[in-house]
DNA sequence: ATAGTTGTAACCATTTTGATTACAACTATA
DNA sequence: TATAGTTGTAATCAAAATGGTTACAACTAT
């Protein structure tokens, strides 16, 4: 299964608001229009990026606006915002039969290795920030 | 969303199998009791790690037998196998505006991330063998 | 021939996802 | 202060994926 687009959603309107936030008022409709989503699901997504601090959002009149700096904003902030993976990304198969020798330890052997596959993932999305995405932004605009 | 456990039921399919194959005949049914699924569930495994030349099965008088060798098996291996995650493990939304400067390029900005966050995974679970597992296991049998 | 298996299709219930409708609450401003 | 434009959120819905389960034809060792 893949992790859901709620996180490239989140980065896309990260993006929209830090990039565009200057000129234009950025609305749920608006964003919804850039990314080509219906605008529930963007009001979904910045409620979740305004509970982690990164966003504030005028209730009533409207906009989106930056909090956090965009240096210290990176994708595994936006991945953890929009709840990609809650705790393991591996699935598990439950209650492994304990009087199998390989049921009784299966993950004694194997919760490591997943960690760390999951873990070497979580680390490439903390090393990208917002702020290095609008500068490659920048050179195509 | 979480990764399908039909990984870590394949890998303990296949502990079972590696481990337990020269004692006991591996029927869906044994490795069934010890993973703790549906027979059936275990069949369609054994049916991916047989296409994956892996192992073998015997139709009919039954039991699953070793094909490959315990260190030419990785973690990535039965992750292919069984088709945990096709192509991207990251959805993206569909058609985002190209009308927008935001939208326009968000996947020149993003999917090399995004790769190099999966390859990042993926290369963790390529350096564990299912050797290793099993001298893991044998260490607390 | 028979008993025990495998291979696979079929169907189900559950969960997750994203779309959508609806509407109360809020706020700038005319 | 009335209004138009928003946000926030609940409620539904359809689609897809998942894993469980039943069923049964095909196969094979004895």
């Amino acid at each position: 299964m893949k992790i859901t687009s709620r996180f490239t959603v989140a980065v896309h309107t990260l993006l929209a608001i830090y990039v565009l936030g200057k000129e234009y008022k950025m609305t749920s409709d608006f964003i919804a229009s850039s990314v080509n989503v219906n605008p529930v699901v963007i009001r979904r997504t910045l409620s979740s990026l305004k509970s982690a601090g990164i966003i504030s959002v005028k209730a009533g009149s409207g906009g989106a606006m930056p909090v956090k700096d965009a240096d210290d904003v990176t994708l595994y902030d936006l991945y953890t915002a929009v709840d990609c993976v809650e705790g393991d990304l591996f699935n598990f198969h439950e209650n492994p039969n304990p009087k199998c020798p390989v049921g009784k330890n299966i993950h004694a052997v194997l919760d490591l290795h997943l960690s760390a596959a999951q873990t070497a993932l979580e680390n490439e999305l903390k090393g990208v920030t917002l702020a290095d995405l609008m500068k490659q932004l920048n050179l195509f605009m």
